[in-house]
DNA sequence: TCATATAACTTAATTGATTAAGAAGATAGT
DNA sequence: ACTATCTTCTTAATCAATTAAGTTATATGA
């Protein structure tokens, strides 16, 4: 079975390579009998259609989307934030009939795989640095979601104003209060972020977040404690319980528990009522992004719904349209039992 | 800024392209200072090394490997056992500079990637059977695991004899038995399989377990009755729980479970405690798959180990040997307080 | 009827690289 | 000093396509 080609095609055929192109791409450019025959006898060799990589290079365009993870690939797709945002960027892929390459953000050499695709949505800011310089000389087009790269579109919702409002949602005068932060400073395990250095400052949505609650505490006549704002490294189950565990020893105990994912908040409930807690009448606890299992919980948890799948979607088509805005989608505050 | 390429890189330093060329693939063809000279020009100019579209398409290799999933994205990462056979798939793929594309099961078209890969990791028996007619003709290399492909290497474990094994561990004479079968016929919800046709016959792991768990009720004077062997779509908690539910209302009630997954082993357990029932007193149960959940849980589960990591890892492995063998991994079975 | 427009294909340059074969110069052996 | 070998680099064909420009042949219009 020798090689199936344009070329062999078209010799076998008795005409031009341009021909047997043109029957594939541009149906206007020969007579309909002919590309009906061309087509038919395509099918009988096996003969599938342009080979994809020549037509990449040719064209310029390979039809294939990648999509950079902030962490490690098994990290994320256990994540139900991530991966209902990766579900809508596939689906909306499909749509376009374009292909998903996933890429995770530890990960140390973009080039490897940027030539074969049109471009990157980069979802969160990747955990190895050295990506993003790569990303912002690269000469595809770059999509930031969730944060932002200098000169480039981005996908966000306002995590300051979602975050004041999910803090003033729930704080009362006289309130001791306790933020349980995602990714704050760069460190290992579950901590009090103290004086250290914060991570990656003008870009993460942490930081965004943190301001949203600094604002609303402020507006409540409170301030938040330094031993009381904490950093967690992963949204993952271990790391959070153990930082709610240590919040919720400290004296005073904290009244508020402002957490900056939905799995932390579960955590931190599930912490406290282990200890006896009752919420909210002894604590009440915000979360942050929405995902199903809140509402299956019980208490169901007070949360700022960000719709994880629409942005995904929202971002794939705010990749394809080549225009250079940030795009802010909506956020909804549901009140649920735990404030 | 005027495009970068090997050509364009050559002419600015005056040397030829097969110079360049050699200076990053085959650095005995040019003398060490020359190539040094060349490194360092192409670094400050921003060249980052040949096109790989392009190398693809003249060397026939594009250094990206291709999984193509039983089912959906979104299904499969949030099945744990699928998602640490990526995590190992994906190690394995990093130690040889390889990455990475998921391709959905549902998918339709694998013309559209089969150009830009180097081949095609089959995880289970595509959703879309008419995938696995183009896997069957593709000329790319192919390697299947969980099920099996004519002609086609794979990786797999002894289905029959593990699911054997783990039937015997647990069946006394006179039990009465229930069979909860991952996906044996192709019907959408959890329902007997009753005298409906199955699915899939020859290549799906199912039937082979199914064909395990018959060898041991047989050899324990056990009969399975046709409406205990009941057909689960997914792995899904709902699905899971939906069928547990009907079996154990049944009249005898069954005093053991076979099940096909650990997540249908857990729900069924759930369902169980929710009864009133006593494990493994009143009733015995048992899994497949070996999943950290399952010794989180009490009573922990007995289970079949299959170290999905480590099969992702043979996977690659088996993938670049250009060896058409079959690869039979080993399984452990580990017994827990369910039976 | 003749010029012109249109339709249906073909030719050949181009995309960004690899690589066998060839050429020029340096080194070594006798 | 002359041939043989080795280095070092270049030339040009090739990978599998796309596409602007060119070539016929046919149809239309006045």
């Amino acid at each position: 079975m020798s090689k199936l080609t344009l070329k062999s095609v078209a010799k076998t055929l008795g005409v031009s390579t341009a021909t047997i192109s043109n029957a594939f791409n541009r149906p206007d450019q020969l007579s309909v009998a002919l590309r009906q025959k061309i087509l038919q006898a395509c099918h009988e060799l096996g003969y599938f259609g342009p080979n994809k990589a020549a037509q990449s290079l040719r064209k310029g365009s390979s039809g294939i989307v990648a999509v950079i993870l902030s962490d490690s690939l098994e990290y994320m797709v256990s994540d139900p934030v991530a991966s209902q945002f990766l579900q809508g960027v596939s689906r909306e892929l499909e749509r376009h009939q374009l292909h998903l390459l996933l890429f995770s953000g530890q990960a140390t050499n973009l080039e490897a795989i940027s030539d074969f695709v049109d471009g990157f949505i980069c979802y969160g800011a990747p955990r190895n640095t050295g990506l993003i310089e790569q990303l912002r000389h690269s000469r595809k087009r770059v999509l930031t979601v969730d944060f932002d790269l200098a000169g480039r579109p981005s996908v966000n919702i306002d995590n300051e104003q979602a975050a004041f409002d999910s803090a003033m949602a729930v704080l009362r005068p006289k309130d001791t209060v306790a933020v349980l932060g995602l990714r704050l400073i760069d460190a290992a395990g579950s901590q009090p972020v103290g004086d250290k250095p914060m991570w990656d400052n003008q870009s993460s949505i942490a930081h965004r977040r943190l301001d949203g609650y600094q604002r609303a505490m402020q507006q409540c006549g409170l301030t938040l404690a330094a031993d009381y704002l904490w950093h967690i490294p992963e949204s993952n189950q271990n790391y959070a319980r153990e930082a709610a565990k240590a919040v919720l020893a400290m004296t005073p105990r904290p009244t508020v528990l402002l957490c900056m994912s939905d799995l932390i908040g579960l955590s931190a409930m599930r912490e406290a009522l282990q200890l006896g807690l009752r919420i909210p009448q002894d604590i009440r606890v915000v979360g942050f992004d929405g995902i199903e299992e809140t509402l299956r919980y019980h208490p169901t948890l007070t949360s700022v719904w960000q719709f994880s799948d629409q942005k995904g979607e929202a971002a794939v088509r705010a990749f394809l349209n080549r225009d250079d805005t940030t795009l802010q989608l909506p956020y909804e505050l549901r009140l649920g039992e735990s404030s």
